[in-house]
DNA sequence: TTGTAGGCGTTATCAC
DNA sequence: GTGATAACGCCTACAA
């Protein structure tokens, strides 16, 4: 069923048709109810890709993720739901690419979604602003608006909304200070594009009590139970007069606290512990968990009101940046 | 840029710029290289949506997913990143409509996809086969094939992937009554379509013993910590003498967990305790939770096989079902 | 090997 | 108020 099979059953032509369905003046008050008889009966469909060719504007959003399948990473993805729904509100919708995190696939990413010709773009997920990822959007994305979550490029149609992962890892050692720890330590998890951020928070917060508080990283741990359990015990043998532990993933965290109560160190009595990301998993252990909350919905929402800023004509932010919070819980 | 452009450029008609980008016979050597070299030198980027106009086929698969934002849903939508990642592979990407769980949000989100002329259709999530969604798939989809998971509809072009529930409370029974347990009871999150299911599958299999096993249910549970602990605490007062517990939500029987250990009952010692999901949570509480596991990342797996066989045209089952399997840990 | 012409389903422009 | 007609960008006979 077309306008034009439409128009002919009508008896009319297919633009009147085309007027009826964009609700556009310009056609009689009975031609109009006929035509929507007609519209009814036939179970008429619009065709959304046909009008976007000639409307040029598709209604879709290209959705970037970078997912990693089995590593614990429902929690980055939540915030996705709540994107989606508000831009059903708005009329659009989402054509979702999960990309590896290399450059190569999300370049590849890039240039399907180009291709696609959809409206907007969100990169969510741990992206980062490369220059290779510059690159592709220069070249497939020149005129497309583009919001990053958590990395900025400096594009005229490129946007940014960050967290500000360094202020909050400084956040969580003043915290941990100030509940008189000060042998600290950081586990990074590894393949994390912002370790250096968050590595940088840690050690700016450290500095700030000139040697009165020391710290030491952990990198590449594994994102796991398991890894969390191993780089404690490690932690244990090299350090073993730390008082606080900060980890960059919840689910790390649970294993150093599994591990600890194993080796029968209170905590927080003797170890005070804060994991990073407010998931699920901080509610369930036992104490509960402090984390860092990295503001996942509140970011991932905040995209999608730039990008609709931009596409309904009203002006945007260029960057902007959310600062986290703590989730005080029983581990600290 | 379109193929007009690049002819023009390469003195050509569209036609021949057709044939290259498509890697079609047909167009001489010289030619062939001149129109590739034009195209990569004005980065063209061919237009999808202007393809599948003339193709009739968009290469892309509407999936409509049903998950209440702040439900502890994450676990539901694992399997999504699996069946965006092989559909990728097969040249589909992933149309994403997050649907509620009303008749008449589905209905129109199968209107939605049904006017992006998507190739194929899965419906994941906690979707039912009523009438209301059969009458909406005949309308607007009536040519388009279809893949429910967890559901099944009787149209031709309607496929199903089922997870059979009631036979996997019934081993779920078995299993508690070979630990030694005949005093059993039920707990089912509210707002859950296969309440009636699990149900039947949980009756099932305490008929099977002859009286010499009870069983008592209760419906209408939040899927929370806390709806787990608030229904436990009912369950002690009403039949304190009941001895294992399954729950349709790792959640909930993590709440009831909770709720046991602080009244001093010891779990698996006195009590049997098993949830449903195979969830990240049964791994973190202590001790670790016995789960039903529903195959969340096989069944979706198994949609998108289903569908790609249609779409390729291979032959196609109509029908699947998956067996749950119960995944053993500490609190059995 | 190459080009022309028509079609995919819609919208927009301009006559009448 | 209504209807041709030409886009939109691509594909595919069919013709040359």
């Amino acid at each position: 069923m077309t306008i034009y099979d439409i128009a002919k059953l009508a008896g009319v032509s297919a633009s009147s048709v085309s007027r009826v369905i964009n609700n556009k003046p310009g056609v009689g008050k009975e031609t109009r109810e006929k035509i929507l008889a007609l519209l009814d009966q036939y179970h008429y469909s619009l065709d959304e890709t046909a009008r976007g060719l000639s409307k040029k504007s598709s209604k879709t959003i290209g959705v970037l993720i970078s997912v990693m399948p089995g590593l614990h990473s429902e929690h980055s993805i939540k915030g996705l739901f709540y994107m989606e729904g508000e831009l059903a509100k708005h009329g659009y919708h989402c054509l979702l690419v999960n990309t590896g995190t290399t450059d190569g696939e999300v370049v590849e990413a890039i240039s399907t979604v180009a291709g696609r010709r959809v409206d907007g773009v969100i990169l969510a997920g741990a992206f980062y602003a490369t220059n290779v990822v510059r690159r592709a959007i220069e070249q497939y994305l020149p005129q497309c608006p583009v919001v990053m979550i958590n990395g900025f490029l400096d594009l005229p149609n490129v946007y940014g909304v960050g967290i500000d992962e360094t202020q909050g890892l400084e956040m969580g050692v003043d915290f941990l200070v100030r509940k008189g720890r000060s042998k600290l330590a950081l586990f990074i998890d590894s393949r994390r594009l912002s370790a250096g951020i968050i590595r940088r928070g840690f050690e700016n917060g450290i500095a700030k009590y000139r040697g009165a508080v020391t710290g030491i990283v952990y990198e590449d741990v594994e994102r796991s139970l398991q890894g969390g359990r191993d780089t404690a015990a490690l932690l244990l043998r090299e350090h073993p007069e730390t008082d606080g532990i900060i980890c960059a993933v919840d689910m790390i965290a649970i294993g150093v606290l599994d591990y600890l109560q194993e080796m029968g160190i209170d905590v927080p009595g003797q170890v005070s512990l804060m994991g990073e990301d407010n998931s699920n998993y901080a509610e369930i252990c036992k104490p509960k968990l402090t984390s860092l909350d990295t503001k996942m919905v509140e970011s991932n929402l905040m995209a999608v009101r730039t990008l609709l800023d931009v596409l309904e004509q009203r002006p945007p932010c260029h960057r902007v940046m959310l600062y986290m919070e703590i989730a005080e819980r029983g581990t600290t």
